[in-house]
DNA sequence: TTTATCGATGAATCCCATA
DNA sequence: CTATGGGATTCATCGATAA
């Protein structure tokens, strides 16, 4: 992980991996661990972190899988099933209080805007998403991971369970800034824009980390694919992800190659060892190749006043819509007159519709060269002007 | 629905849909009314049932989706919202007990190997979950309804909400001698096992039941096609189903369809009677055709995210035309880089070429053992280890 | 008659910076 | 805090209408 960084420079905590199995101190109240595995109970390692200080959350908790007695293939080869005792509760009222706890604890940590991201089965799934509703999380999507190659139902009892939920939450209803990359996500997916259902393989071959004998090392190990589509639908560059059920180190192999900053908590020591050793072997990628993308939410504002003063549109010019049912006519203030009003290409957009907005860039238009160009094409010019200036 | 009958043959107790809107006395005790609409209070019908006489229940119940303002398309059209009463919630704690009665009224009517189907979504079906885990219910799956053609996101601020969920339960963990047609789901779907993710269009068109005015009679009416993979994986001919938010009847119609009996609990008169004429209009088809239907298979469409997150192309990479003449660096998002622009593959090949369109598949390359190669043939890849997966 | 175009619509928790 | 107003935002399908 190289040299640990905090948000305070030179006052770096020296938290390290124990690889002894202690549990060390984890940061001084007020500094945030970048980039580093806090060994030890999940809980009290969030509770010792700053509030607001993380920008997106993701978690695998346990999943309280109720197994009874060994499963076997068909062929009586014994299927290796999760059996650790950290997936162990008592009852749903403690898997319950267990799972309460440690969101509440994430929602304290989580900035006012900060997303967070719990995958589980119908085991736990129903369990967390009523927390969250209760702890006043804000649902914003579920998300089915669809696995591309599911372990089969060897008993033919049941229905292939081929997928897994994550439920995506904002910290509160109120909270609608949130991150998401919508237009690059779109883009990614044949300009169609990304559903709920995601369609991504195991995690197995190479990515899987093996212990000593080749066996696999962590029993819920999760794709890397699934991860980094998560950090790059709702986070940006340089962004904290905190991941409170760290294990093998996936959220932070994903945020180091991804260029985003991790904090993970990690129980168990070989899980935090050997996702140090992972973390440490992970190279960032090209800053271009995860940069957030120009949106056009985030381009600068350029009023249509500009575009009169640049001469790109003429006082007194006649716009009209793509289909000339509608004309008005452009006034040296930067403003349409649609006798006898006069206003934004916005409102009079919406006046001459009916309607009670409208988007005057896309909605009025200019001919040029004998065809009608939208006015958003003319501000593209101003923009990518500013842009070279700049 | 022709004659009602009953499991006591001479003996029917004459229950019919009040046209009035009046609620008529549900069976009496130890009859159970077959094919016929209970109007009234679900809860209160439920418990006027016998103990154990269905043998599989099937339960759309409210949302509770806590829908505030209206939402407009970008063409300014409005989205016609759910926003009946029936679907109003003063609070979770309100939902909770609402959803605890009538699931345990169910419970109580269920056969000791009965299962049950919940279907909902993010806003509700948490809780739902968790109410049955509480109850004694035994999951056995969750189900994943992928909307073939869902409602977009207008505002680009969430993903798609692309899908809904279905709960399977038996009435408890005990119960191992549920319905369940393995045999006959496999040979419907290519000789592959029925997986927990169903892909199934929205009830529209024809299907869909219209008032007098053209307009849609039931705002959440469900498709014909999920309700009968339903039975047909969960019941046998001549049982008992029962569903009771029975609406305008879509499981009563399927059951008939596939000579199932029905009891069906609907609050709406109007609703009751829309079903009764659906219902009295279907014919039970063929015994012969009860076996499932195959599903349609469709080439899966694969993203060029898709190719990146298998690592065939790497983020980072660079890209060209087969003459070179252009390049663009590939994104971890999936979308390329032709600085300072960013978007799709099929976007920056137009770009570049300075042409309204373009296909990018076959028009970027990526060098492979010093020889470039189009961007489809790793999509062929995909689709092979796609195909062979399957 | 066939094909192309246009309009309607679906269980939706759907904006955000600035004053 | 609220109010204002700029301006960003859609996919698959079905049926009616036009060519």
């Amino acid at each position: 992980m190289g040299t640990p960084r905090t948000d305070v420079a030179g006052t770096a905590p020296r938290i390290k991996v124990a690889r002894t199995g202690a549990v060390v101190p984890a940061a001084r109240m007020g500094l945030v661990p970048l980039d580093q595995i806090l060994v030890g109970d999940c809980i009290a390692a969030l509770e010792r972190l700053p509030a607001e200080s993380v920008d997106l959350v993701f978690a695998d908790p346990p999943y309280n899988l109720q197994l009874e007695g060994a499963l076997t293939r068909p062929d009586n080869s014994l299927v290796d099933a999760v059996d650790d005792d950290w997936d162990k509760f008592a009852s749903f009222a403690d898997y319950d209080a267990f799972t309460r706890a440690w969101l509440k604890a994430c929602r304290r940590v989580m900035k006012k805007n900060a997303t967070l991201f719990v995958i589980g089965s119908y085991h736990n799934i129903f369990r967390v998403g009523t927390a969250l509703q209760d702890l006043q999380y804000w649902i914003l999507n579920d998300i089915v991971w669809r696995k591309a190659n599911p372990m089969p139902n060897f008993r033919g009892r049941r229905f292939t369970n081929a997928h897994e939920t994550l439920i995506w939450a904002a910290r509160g209803a109120d909270a609608k800034g949130y991150t998401f990359h919508y237009e690059a996500l779109k883009a990614g997916n044949d300009d169609l824009q990304m559903r709920s259902d995601w369609f991504i393989p195991l995690c197995t071959g190479e990515e899987r980390l093996k212990d000593g004998a080749g066996q696999k090392l962590h029993p819920t190990q999760k794709p890397e694919a699934l991860v980094a589509r998560v950090l790059l639908a709702a986070s940006n560059p340089g962004d904290i992800v905190l991941d409170p059920f760290f294990g093998t180190g996936t959220t932070g192999a994903v945020a180091k190659k991804l260029g985003r900053h991790f904090i993970g908590v990690e129980r168990d020591p070989v899980y935090a060892a050997a996702a140090e050793r992972r973390i440490a072997a992970v190279e960032q990628l090209d800053a271009r190749a995860f940069a957030a993308a120009p949106s056009k939410r985030s381009e600068p504002r350029v009023p249509f006043l500009a575009l009169v003063e640049a001469g790109l549109v003429k006082a007194g010019e006649t716009v009209t819509d793509e289909k000339r049912r509608f004309k008005a006519t452009v006034r040296a203030d930067g403003t349409l007159l649609v006798p006898p009003a006069v206003g934004s290409i916005h409102k009079m957009g919406a006046l001459v519709q009916g309607f009670p907005s409208c988007n005057g860039w896309t909605f009025w238009h200019v001919e040029r060269a004998g065809r009608l160009v939208p006015l958003d094409d003319l501000r593209g010019e101003i923009r990518a002007a500013l842009a070279e200036a700049a």
